[in-house]
DNA sequence: TAGTCGAAAACAATCGATTTCCGCGGGGGG
DNA sequence: CCCCCCGCGGAAATCGATTGTTTTCGACTA
């Protein structure tokens, strides 16, 4: 291995001072009492021998890290990579940095990382992972453990999150299909063991309740995750019904894409025989075929407050808003249209 | 905050026992004798007060944090989630967990990164920037700092490197092409700061050439980043030549989006008026307009093969490759087809 | 000239673990 | 009967920083 790393005792010889004197010169507050002359002596030193402090060291000490963990559930999902991207930013810009965390949609993961990261002494913990067990978050509320949710918030409405307005971009979604004059619409619905899941097919159902519109199980079908996979086969369970839907809304844009694809395989056409919304709007939406209709999510925006209030909260800061929501928009593209019945019937009555 | 956390001592008390001891219980090898009357008392005691070692403590002492760094220049290019849910995959599994950073394509905050990463006693480092300062690597060698290249390699050979075939995928992506009957191929080639780009492109231009076919530096457009805004940009001083190409070849698949988002603006059917041809083989490349074609990269398992790597030589384990180069394939998508022109004249002679 | 004050820097405790070195007591061999 | 060795586990040093407390020393005052 290399030289033996540069020590703060190291520099103190080297400039001929105490230990103490040179952690005071490189990071006492200005109105400590140092000759000029010993100040520069040490950084000198420090800079010469290239010191770096150790982390460990001092988080030791100073019982803190200036580390943020953070859990997502499936960095494939390409959600993550762009609130990452601002969590990232927002902590770098604020001395923090990330350790970040695949749980693979597994809770043994979760819960083997979520110890890990206390063992690290993490200042707080951002969590994207939408299936996190309740108990799992009741045990850092009880330990007090600042921690942020991102993209879903808990059910106790008193945790810190930062969320899009589910309710809002899926009623907008829908009364795009129900505008285009589809009647038969069906859902495709996330794992309801998550609040993401639940929220979204509540919102779902009370927005075509408010249609008087059907919303028969028939037209429900619940996904096993967020994935695209899980989109495709769960959609098999809708289109291959003896009546199946003329539009379908997916609970996110992986499980649009799983459904745009098993459309495609059962020679559908999108938007023509079959029209997909999807939530997220992901990266590079409008680039698929068909370009797809989603609700958009400002999703570095939500990374990038929720990186600000964790670390609001771990330096006790004053937190206005317990509970941040960010308005969504329905963006249309070219995966929804007017359903071919409906134009027929339009023609006919014309 | 919490009450204060549990350690060492706190067991030790609570065991009736020194804490020396209950690190031997906890983490001694089997051969250490010990009361198995004791190692019980110690073991029950931890468990009762859930006491969990501070990481910090430990990495201090042992000089090992069981923690890998991990440089990424843009987590939202879609090739780097499937390689660090590989790293990340492999790390676990190994008992070792990731700082990931996101270093934006700047150098600054790579090095700034890169200091962090050292003060934390990060065991080793992987690297996916492929803009990466020679400078850098420079040091981690000189230091014997464990890090592996992933993705894309250094010119120094004897560095540790997991990259796929670029030679091998950029040749069979434009043989494809010629194939396929075009003659006039542009080339958008990534930063030529970065070897992945200087690498694509010299691979491309001995294809072009081995085929005999003009490589112009009017066919030749070299992207600012691996982004699908640059892929755009660049795109434009080719598609708006006077004699524009029939086919482009993008140094990766962002920039191929790019082209095809150009080209659907410029009212350019592809693969109609235009083939456009990738690199790495992005999830969900086969749901864009047109599928893409493009050349599959083992990303996953480049992240598995590299943590697997980077690992081995930091428990000294012996290395037999210090160079594993992946095969790469070319998948054959929507996005190439037969120029028109090249119809028109086998038409003509036929 | 002794005493006081204050600035500057050294000393030492501490964070929480690991590990080397010892001490104690008992059993076996000489 | 004494000594040695071995099994068990305690004491203390160590990793590298931070920080409250002392010490030192020069200047100033009475």
């Amino acid at each position: 291995m290399a030289a033996r790393r540069v020590t703060i005792t190291d520099v103190a010889k080297a400039a001929n001072v105490h230990a103490s004197t040179v952690s005071r010169v490189l990071n006492g507050r200005a109105e400590l009492s140092l000759l000029p002359e010993t100040r520069e002596r040490v950084i000198a030193a420090a800079t010469r021998l290239g010191y770096r402090p150790s982390a460990l060291a001092r988080g030791l000490r100073l019982r803190r890290t200036f580390t943020l963990g953070m859990l997502v559930p499936d960095i494939t999902n390409p959600v993550f990579p762009s609130i990452i991207k601002g969590v990232e930013g927002a902590a770098h810009a604020r001395g923090y940095h990330l350790i970040l965390c695949n749980t693979d949609d597994s809770f043994e993961r979760e819960a083997s990382y979520l110890r890990v990261l206390k063992e690290w002494r993490v200042d707080g913990i951002l969590i994207a992972s939408s299936s996190t067990a309740d108990s799992t978050i009741a045990e850092l509320r009880r330990e007090k453990f600042p921690f942020v949710l991102v993209n879903s918030a808990s059910r106790a409405s008193d945790d810190l999150a930062v969320v899009p307005d589910n309710r809002q971009g899926v009623s907008a979604a829908l009364d795009h299909l129900i505008e285009l004059g589809h009647r038969r619409i069906g859902l495709i619905a996330a794992p309801q063991t998550t609040m993401t899941g639940q929220e979204r097919l509540l919102a779902a159902r009370a927005t075509l309740r408010r249609h008087h519109l059907a919303h028969e199980d028939a037209l429900v079908a619940v996904a096993d995750s967020f994935s695209e996979a899980s989109g495709y086969s769960a959609a098999r369970r809708l289109l291959l019904d003896a009546e199946p839907p003329t539009a379908i809304f997916g609970a996110n844009d992986l499980i649009a894409l799983g459904v745009i694809r098993l459309a495609r395989e059962l020679g559908l056409a999108v938007p023509g025989d079959l029209s997909v919304v999807g939530f997220n709007d992901i990266p590079q939406a409008e680039l698929f075929d068909p370009p797809l209709t989603t609700v958009h999510v400002p999703q570095e925006e939500m990374g990038i407050m929720a990186a600000a209030l964790l670390i609001d909260q771990v330096e006790g800061r004053h937190i206005e808003r317990r509970r941040v929501v960010l308005e969504t928009q329905l963006t249309v593209r070219g995966s929804t249209a007017t359903p071919v019945a409906a134009t027929t019937t339009a023609m006919r009555s014309a």
